[in-house]
DNA sequence: ATACCTTGGCGTCATCTGTA
DNA sequence: TACAGATGACGCCAAGGTAT
């Protein structure tokens, strides 16, 4: 049986993540992979090591039989599920209920990732999330800790702070700094009908209104003889759709205010969802990146290792003589 | 210049997972 | 158990590279 222990730092990126699943193997062994270095079992404790100069070295029960990897294969994952597939195959269960059954779920990338960093103090943990926006807002002193940022049409920043505190400040303004700071009179109390508030953000400008409800803020768009509301996204300057269409004083009548709450509701959760993929995928990278410098690491100390071993034979075989 | 391919990012949906 | 968050899957789009 011919054991590859491979590079699988560049086309075989993909190949190394993981499932999840760990155990105390040092090396990765992949046997798709390419080979640097091929070992060759040529009798029980007898391991031939074949060096990527060509050079080979028969290994005399050193090296271990091989073990599944740290790093396992999506290959493998993908041939479970053609498995079951095919064992699945002309039975009654929906389609929904087979990849239920067969994807099970891999962890979460932070999960995996800090499961690895305590094994393995070179591996950075993922913190649990905190946008570095408002860590770096959070600074200011004259914030009080902002849970959601926002950005007006007119690129002006509206800070919430848990206090209820309402901060505007004009685009190209450093963080918050030399912000207006609006306090929510009746915010104490949750009401049923939204907060407005109207302010000019300098003498002489137009007042600009917004609607607060439920934690989100709606910024009155800029044109219009109707008043409408663009639900605006945390930390993201983009208008994500117009959700009312009906002035301020109809938002606070329940009855023709359903399809809207729905709507409105929709949009809110598409724009959870949004933020949240986005930060889904620079987990996923972050991941990637990581399991990179761990390949790299690995083949780094298996290269010493093998080469560590072969300094000794060399001194071994000499003394032998 | 144009067509085609690859890559990377995004938004959305469906579903899983953890927690109150 | 309901709910919010996380993530896989899918389709779309834009940018860059390459062959013709």
């Amino acid at each position: 049986m011919d054991t590859s222990v491979s590079s699988q730092l560049d086309s075989s990126l993909n190949d190394s993540m993981t499932d999840g699943e760990e155990n105390d193997s040092e090396v990765s062994l992949s046997p798709a992979a390419p080979s640097q270095v091929l070992m060759a079992e040529e009798s029980p404790g007898v391991t031939v090591v074949q060096l990527s100069d060509g050079q080979t070295v028969q290994v005399h029960g050193v090296i271990q039989a091989p073990q599944t990897s740290v790093i396992q294969s999506p290959q493998v994952q993908t041939v479970e599920i053609a498995t079951a597939e095919e064992n699945e195959e002309g039975e009654s269960v929906t389609d929904t209920q087979k990849r239920r059954e067969i994807l099970s779920r891999r962890p979460s990338y932070r999960k995996i990732l800090n499961e690895l960093s305590s094994d393995s103090p070179a591996v950075p943990k993922i913190e649990e999330e905190k946008a570095d926006e408002e860590v770096s807002i959070s600074s200011n002193a004259s914030v009080s800790v902002p849970t959601s940022i926002y950005q007006t049409s007119s690129g002006q920043y509206i800070a919430i702070s848990q206090g209820r505190a309402i901060q505007l400040t004009n685009p190209g303004a450093e963080a918050l700094q030399g912000g207006q700071t609006l306090t929510v009179a009746n915010s104490a109390t949750p009401q049923p009908g939204a907060t407005i508030l109207q302010c000019a953000a300098q003498p002489g400008d137009s007042t600009q209104q917004f609607y607060l409800q439920g934690g989100q803020v709606f910024v009155q768009a800029a044109t219009g003889d109707i008043p409408a509301y663009q639900l605006r996204s945390p930390n993201s300057g983009l208008a994500q759709s117009i959700v009312m269409a009906a002035s301020p004083g109809s938002m606070q009548n329940p009855p023709t205010h359903h399809a809207e709450e729905v709507t409105r509701k929709r949009e809110v959760r598409l724009m959870k969802n949004r933020e949240a993929a986005r930060e889904c995928r620079r987990k996923k990278k972050e991941y990637v990146k990581c399991l990179e410098n761990r390949v790299a690491v690995l083949e780094n100390q298996n290269k010493t290792l093998i080469e560590e071993l072969k300094a000794l034979k060399d001194i071994y075989c000499h003394k032998a003589e």
